[in-house]
DNA sequence: GGCTATACATAGACATTCTATGGGAGCACC
DNA sequence: GGTGCTCCCATAGAATGTCTATGTATAGCC
């Protein structure tokens, strides 16, 4: 079987959904498609913490949105970058980056820094 | 300027803690400062974090303390990992691992998936 | 006596994620 | 025309964990 989906760290959930909408438009349901399809269901966005992140998103003005219809035919409210968004998301991961390699220095290590 | 530190994800504490007490017991205080000295100032492990989080810890028997005395003569609680806690860091080791891999696999991707 | 570093601790604010639940609309099938 | 499935949005409430701020205390140095 394969191994269980894995909870978000906090904050990281910002930086997938600014990633996601830089390869253009997309309304919410196709963005937490995109992101467990990619990680081969490792990270699962449940819609009770979408939903609550694209409107905080928008509330900052990372991103806006816009009424559709979706390629279902149904109605959709698609999220595009704006510049400040694009400008978010170059920060944030960038700042994720940073602390990828500070964690890995510590679990790398195998004796205490004198 | 050297960039300013970055806030812990949540999870990543426990990780951390567990890591560096994997090299031999050490008080809270020194467990800080390793991780602040081994991440270059990246990551502060404000004092406000670690003793709940040691505490935590504790609690779930994943390290057990005693008081003693530190090298600079002041009593200090020592922490050590237990058996269940070693267990405890290998697998959120590999949570975190699989946890980066699949955010790095959403950040190189530069299209959505078909 | 006053300062800094060491060492522990807690309260309260804060942000974010998760679980659970709700609704509605399109489409296929019997 | 009813049933069920996928699509699509939304919110409330609980749970968790981190941060800021504050307090205590002792050792050692000047």
């Amino acid at each position: 079987m394969s191994p269980a989906p894995l909870d978000l760290l906090q904050g990281t959930l910002d930086l997938l959904i600014l990633k996601t909408l830089s390869w253009g438009p997309a309304h919410g349901y196709a963005v937490a498609r995109w992101i467990q399809q990619l990680t081969g269901e490792v990270l699962l966005v449940g819609e009770g913490s979408l939903y609550p992140a694209l409107h905080r998103l928008e509330e900052r003005g990372w991103i806006e949105s816009e009424w559709r219809l979706s390629e279902h035919n149904r109605r959709a409210k698609v999220y595009s970058l704006t510049n400040r968004g694009r400008q978010q998301l170059r920060a944030e991961a960038a700042t994720w980056g940073r602390f990828v390699e500070a964690v890995t220095k510590v679990l790398r290590a195998n004796a205490q820094p004198a």
